[in-house]
DNA sequence: GAAATAGTGTCTCTCAGACATTATCCA
DNA sequence: TGGATAATGTCTGAGAGACACTATTTC
């Protein structure tokens, strides 16, 4: 915004056919497995093809506009309280000439972390949105399939120094969910003592509700203790991911 | 981008008065102190102030311009090895309606580690751009206060957990020198012994010259070993900063 | 009773940080 | 010679991971 000829007072919307988008990557865990919405594609190009919700941004903030987007998406409104516990933060700007082979298209793409929520009513704006398992979501239109990769590495390192699971759960979880929301993310399974003692010990993470489980596992095991999360915006020390060979160094 | 009245044809040309550019914070040492490139403007708003180099996006990548931006301001030019050893990271996008007063405008800001640069000469684009150590960056103009904060915090993280400290040495260095960069970016002063002792133990953090420095320091001193940077990109385990109570947990 | 889960205890190894020590070099 | 820096050694405490174990609950 410093270019001379802006300065000079020339007019962008002249020349610059640059349209700004929002595209939104929903995460959440249904049935122990990290999912992902996508809407299926009307027309072309792409037709018929999967992609990351998402649309202009109208007169609002960036992050205005994400959420907006995601509540027409999904049907929920916003300000109800439906998406009050969803978290939201920028990942990225994808804005590579050619993109979009229409036009030049720079889009802000957004990660958002959400409890369970509801299939997308059918008869809505959102009839065409759906939950996709990651692992299940390739050939998506666009570049959406290198911004859902970027998208899945953040919030596995987002798990490991923030409290953010607790975004995947209801307002009350056991341990035991919450050790299924890191082992979904993360795609391993992580050894259940280490976790637990390992979660009660960062300060913050978690708190008690004195309260306990109805009952106990499905399949057996002691009723488990509440908890909701606590007041902690960072893991100190940080749970960080099992150490894989395939890392540098 | 799927938006349906995009998908009829819609060309947002017509009303989508958005303007797209690229802020470069560039980071560099200069006499210990951790130092970002900033331009005067000379035209409303903000006349007068300093600001953060960057322009308007032309049809390239968003990372070639902001290379671009960055080669502008300094004089340096790319491609003939002077910018070959700049890391160049996108931070992350800024568009909330009113940070420009004349229009809309959503600024890609990318963050760059370089090592000590020339300052820049006069009689060219550049001579409006000099080093300002960022504790002197304050009030600049639109809302790249914020992105410099942003940019900070990030580049104080990066340090942790990759070798990109390399990024503001030449191609090789003494350990006392990185100590240095780490030090001037966190802004503490680090245990020679321990750091010397750490940075020596992560692999593929930095390998062996062979030789050493023609003196030792200037106020005494042994002539210290010489070390490039190594092949590893992340660094196992990580360099943590000094715990500081001022974090919530 | 069998199986599964919650939660705790114990041991080992790694690592960060405090501190000490030796060697080397400049003024 | 004195001061500063490079490089290494030692000790301690925190923490991660492997493993064992008990208690509790469901089928």
């Amino acid at each position: 915004m410093d270019e001379t000829s802006f300065l000079a007072g020339y007019d962008p919307r002249k020349y610059a056919a640059v349209a700004v988008t929002v595209d939104v990557v929903a995460l959440t865990i249904r049935d122990g497995r990290l999912c992902v919405l996508l809407v299926e594609r009307g027309a072309q190009p792409f037709a018929g093809r999967r992609a990351l919700p998402g649309g202009f941004v109208k007169d609002e903030p960036l992050g205005a506009a994400a959420l907006r987007e995601l509540a027409e998406e999904t049907g929920l409104t916003p300000g109800a309280g439906e998406l009050d516990r969803v978290h939201l933060e920028q990942l990225g700007s994808y804005g590579d000439p050619g993109r979009d082979p229409r036009m030049r298209v720079v889009s802000v793409a957004y990660l958002a972390f959400a409890p369970s929520l509801p299939e997308p009513t059918a008869g809505s704006d959102a009839a065409r949105a759906y939950w996709v398992p990651v692992d299940e979501a390739k050939d998506l239109a666009f570049d959406h399939d290198t911004i859902l990769a970027d998208a899945l590495e953040r919030a596995r390192g987002k798990l490991e120094y923030t409290p953010l699971a607790t975004a995947f759960t209801g307002p009350e979880f056991t341990i035991g969910e919450l050790r299924q929301v890191y082992a979904a993310v993360w795609g391993e399974d992580l050894h259940a003592g280490n976790f637990h003692r390992k979660v009660l010990s960062v300060p913050g993470f978690v708190e008690s509700t004195g309260t306990t489980t109805a009952r106990g596992g499905d399949r057996g095991g002691p009723k488990a203790k509440l908890y909701r999360a606590g007041d902690a915006r960072l893991l100190h020390p940080a749970l960080l991911r099992p150490v894989r060979d395939d890392r540098v160094g």
